[in-house]
RNA sequence: GCAGCCGUAGCUCAGUUGGUUAGAGCACCAGAUUGUGGAUCUGGGGGUCGGCGGUUCGAAUCCACCCGGCUGUACCA
């Protein structure tokens, strides 16, 4: 049946979405491998819950009539209730919890790796579904479970290959910005409005510096484009007490020179250094003073834990996301550097990220609960991985099955027989199942990565025997052959067997493939 | 969402001031070779030139709109 070629249905994908392929499947398993091998080692324990939630469970993002699918994939369900794809694990872990509570043991720590949803603008490296893995606790609000996490992020870093020096997990707090808001509030009432605009440009500091963070605090930011972002609104005072509480000396008025950086992992001093010196120079009320104690004992635990700066460090510039982390957050950056699209070389950045959500699982009960989670974007890490060229994704594809050839059509069941023999063995191998002669079987088994390739015509047939062709090694050798005749005559890395030997003569050969590293693929 | 650049075969790209039947390399398929993956040679399939309108005797080429891609920016739970 032939479509008329203008009617037939175009093979396309959604953009935003990809397939993958069974190497990048392989290689992604054995990453995700290693990271739950930490969690478990952590004591937690898997969880997982469906990709579809009542919208109102996931926050704030309810479908309303202009924009029913901004962000979120939505829709009704026959009982007019809107459904939605989830958009992270957080959310959903929340649900989870409080439907269970009373049957949970508290803490409850668990994890899960799963695909997420998000409609809105794919770009490189950014999909529309997504994978994360996530760890979180539940019901404890000691700062030595937000260490946990600290910690558990760097030991996951250094399971997938990551080098200690190559990742550093930075922590803050909401409670901190709180408490500069806080701080702020002398010079005149911030509104809420305002704070979020203050958040943003706070998150951009490692993107635009000082210079860009300022404008972003005030009246805004034209970038090289041309393109203007509107500014927060704050007063110049104040927007030098943002300054002043990421690390900067000196206003606005005394010069942009005169300020210096204390941020980043160039400067790496000890935690309660870099505490004390931000609690000396703002001034903080209660909220700030809080925060700085948490902190602090996180600090103290992480070392006491043998994780010192250079793996977990305090960075105030540290915000995460605007909607519903109440107290620390934590960000896992990677510190190498990678040359981006124009050949320049830049840090890799963020590959993970999280932090204490104590209100989260209280919108389904009277009372807040404490949590604390993390999350790992698993695509990013796993191009990073690609970058560092760790082991546990550039490690040797596997081989392709061994393909039986089918000679002569009627004789299947013998080939069937053959296969049978060699899977019985452990041995990964197939019967050629297409309807094509000799030589496209041989191509066939060329492209599915086959070994070797067994092969029983008449010939062999009448003398009880099989052909078995190593294709790693008769690769090897047809390169030194240049006419093809020769080529056909001289059957490289062929070999007759008995046809009872078919099995031991197969391991043979996979056992000297797999002794040369030379036919890694 | 906003701004800029770009859409010609599966891929990478040619295509003259608007002018016959739109090309190349790679890839794919077949033959040379009853039954041998490589190399070589010969042949073949594959295009509504992103889409839809317009200007024109004539559009891959010029114009408008739409769609898609890339880049920056905004948003990012």
């Amino acid at each position: 049946m032939k479509t008329e070629k203008s009617n037939r249905l175009k093979p396309r994908l959604p953009r935003g979405f990809a397939d993958r392929g069974s190497a990048e499947i392989a290689a992604s398993e054995r990453m995700l491998d290693k990271i739950r091998e930490v969690y478990e080692r952590y004591g937690f324990e898997p969880r997982e819950t469906p990709f579809i939630e009542f919208s109102d469970a996931l926050g704030k993002f309810l479908p309303d009539q202009d924009r029913p699918n901004e962000g979120v994939f939505s829709f009704k369900d026959d009982d007019e209730q809107w459904l939605s794809l989830r958009y992270d694990l957080t959310a959903p872990l929340a649900r989870h919890v409080a439907e269970h509570f009373d049957a949970l043991p508290k803490p409850f720590r668990s994890y899960r790796a799963g695909w997420v949803f998000r409609n809105e603008k794919p770009g490189p490296g950014r999909f529309r579904q997504f994978m994360q893995f996530d760890a979180d606790t539940v019901g404890a609000g000691s700062p030595a479970a937000d260490a946990e996490m600290c910690m558990m992020m760097a030991d996951v870093m250094e399971a997938v290959g990551i080098s200690r020096g190559d990742y550093v997990i930075k922590v803050s707090s909401r409670k901190l910005l709180e408490g500069l808001r806080e701080a702020l509030s002398a010079r005149g009432a911030i509104a809420d409005a305002q704070w979020l605009g203050v958040l943003r440009a706070v998150d951009k500091l490692d993107r635009l510096g000082a210079d860009g963070v300022f404008q972003l605090l005030t009246g805004g930011r034209k970038d090289e484009s041309g393109d203007f972002t509107k500014g927060a609104g704050i007063s110049p005072e104040q927007a030098d007490g943002v300054m002043r509480f990421l690390g900067f000396a000196g206003t606005e008025a005394q010069g942009r020179a005169s300020y210096k950086a204390d941020t980043g992992r160039d400067l790496v001093c000890d935690n309660r250094a870099r505490l004390e010196s931000l609690a000396n120079a703002m001034g903080f009320g209660p909220t700030g003073q809080q925060a700085l104690r948490d902190l602090e004992a996180l600090a103290q635990y992480t070392r006491a834990g043998g994780y010192d700066e250079s793996r977990i460090l305090v960075d105030r510039s540290v915000v995460r996301g605007l909607e519903y982390y109440t107290g620390p957050v934590f960000e896992a950056e990677l510190t190498f550097m990678v040359p981006n699209d124009k050949g320049e070389p830049v840090v890799f950045g963020s590959v993970g990220g999280g932090g204490r959500y104590d209100g989260l699982v209280g919108r389904f009960r009277g009372e807040d609960v404490p949590a604390t989670g993390f999350s790992i974007g698993v695509s990013r890490l796993f191009s990073a991985l690609k970058a560092v060229k760790s082991p546990i994704v550039t490690g040797v594809a596997e081989h392709g099955p061994v393909v039986v050839l089918v000679m002569d059509r009627e004789r299947v069941e013998d080939y069937q027989r053959m296969t049978s023999a060699l899977r019985s063995a452990g041995v990964k191998a197939e019967m050629y199942l297409g309807a094509a002669g000799m030589k496209a079987q041989m191509k066939y088994a060329d492209k599915r990565g086959s070994p070797l390739v067994v092969i029983q015509g008449g010939n062999e047939k009448a003398k009880g025997e099989v052909q078995i062709k190593d294709l790693l090694e008769g690769a090897r050798e047809a390169k030194a052959i240049a006419s093809h005749e020769e080529y056909k005559a001289a059957r490289p890395a062929q070999f007759a067997v008995p046809e009872a030997k078919l099995v031991e003569a197969v391991r043979d050969v996979l056992e000297r493939q797999s002794r040369k590293s030379e036919y890694a693929p």
